[in-house]
DNA sequence: TGTACATCAGTGAACGCGCGTTCACTGATGTAC
DNA sequence: TGTACATCAGTGAACGCGCGTTCACTGATGTAC
């Protein structure tokens, strides 16, 4: 039972989609083929037509939920960076509802421990995805100079690291504190747009667990 | 072929210390029971005279990682922390040495991403070894207020994150700037032992490759 | 102190199960004439 | 435009394999007398 050429590219496409939240809500190593290739209600030797190895899809997979992520949007066309956008996309990041739904958050906060054990091109994918962190992180604190780059990175580590270690401990006050702590620490590290961000937030802050994703 | 009680304590021991290592370094669910008592000279079946399972075993290794980690002896025995070692220990993470030897590293930044979906005895242990790094981190941030527990949940979040992405990254530039960058945000952020640190520094440095880890 | 017996640490084979991957097969789609 | 045939998306069963766990067995250790 053939299908036409625009089904195949959709079956693929539907693959690549179910992967990356399966992988982001349930980690990489158990979830597995027939798991994804089951939710679409397809058989598992379908997938082989797609895809050469499961570890060829995890690659793929993290590349598509980082296009997924709304924190592209903040980005124009010529590669610069929406300042308010951009701080209100990292206040969004720091929330409960990005905290709370993985499976359609950040790749580089949900996969960041597993992915030291993968593939080259999985990690590669992965580092794509911690760059476009970087560059929305530009929003914030643009410049050249290395104590702007510095900034940049130390804002990316804390802002994984909460959302990560929030998501991990059996301890509630201290999940919601890690994310707090931290939403403040990024915006004293980013002066210039702290009102803003503060004014932008509680609209998108509003409902609560509320997807980092828009579709 | 029954062994002395001493011989069983030691073999637990054993297990735990094997277990917590494999952990680290290949993540939990890529290690076996067989890998872990393979690595010992032992079968399989002997596993299940010291752990229930492989889930309960889990929880012990993390607690026994956390012990091990050299962080602890930044703690004095009424709960203090010295400020000199706590500077030294936490420059020590973010240090080439620790990021490359994951095996007798931080169990916090070996398993973060995975633990999220653990069991929560094993939850509950990985939550006792981040109170533990937070508790070093008041070595550089004293203090009861809010915001001196929000600089250190930041401080926490950013060490943890820059390990665990710059383990993680297939950049090797920028797997050493983020540890760069984040040793000189931590130092930024607790300004009184800025100097010292600076000075104690080189010689932990020094190896380059050197664990983290005394025994 | 010596003996008889219960205990149990560790062995090694087996259990059912799910894994990633392969493959013969199907039938609708795409193509050549 | 119609027909004959090649292609290939998806099926479903099977492959070898390693997983966590169980269990009858062994023999040295520990204990009761």
């Amino acid at each position: 039972m053939r299908r036409s050429r625009e089904d195949a590219a959709e079956t693929r496409r539907r693959i690549l989609e179910t992967a990356s939240r399966l992988f982001r809500a349930r980690g990489i190593t158990p979830v597995s083929v027939a798991d994804i290739m089951g939710a679409l209600g397809l058989t598992v030797g379908g997938f082989y037509r797609h895809f050469e190895s499961k570890e060829a899809l995890v690659a793929k997979a993290i590349e598509a939920a980082s296009d997924e992520t709304r924190l592209q949007y903040a980005m124009s066309r010529e590669g610069g960076v929406d300042t308010k956008l951009a701080s209100a996309l990292l206040d969004d990041y720091l929330s409960r509802g990005h905290r709370d739904h993985p499976e359609v958050g950040c790749p580089v906060a949900a996969l960041c421990s597993e992915v030291a054990h993968e593939s080259l091109p999985t990690r590669e994918a992965f580092t794509q995805a911690m760059h476009r962190l970087l560059e929305v992180i530009g929003g914030l604190v643009p410049g050249e100079t290395k104590d702007a780059r510095d900034r940049r990175l130390c804002m990316a580590a804390a802002m994984v690291g909460a959302v990560v270690l929030s998501r991990a401990t059996s301890d509630e006050v201290l999940a919601d504190d890690l994310l707090r702590a931290v939403r403040r620490g990024v915006l004293r590290a980013a002066p210039r747009v702290a009102r803003t961000a503060r004014t932008i937030r509680p609209s998108l802050a509003a409902s609560g667990h509320k997807s980092v994703r828009t579709k």
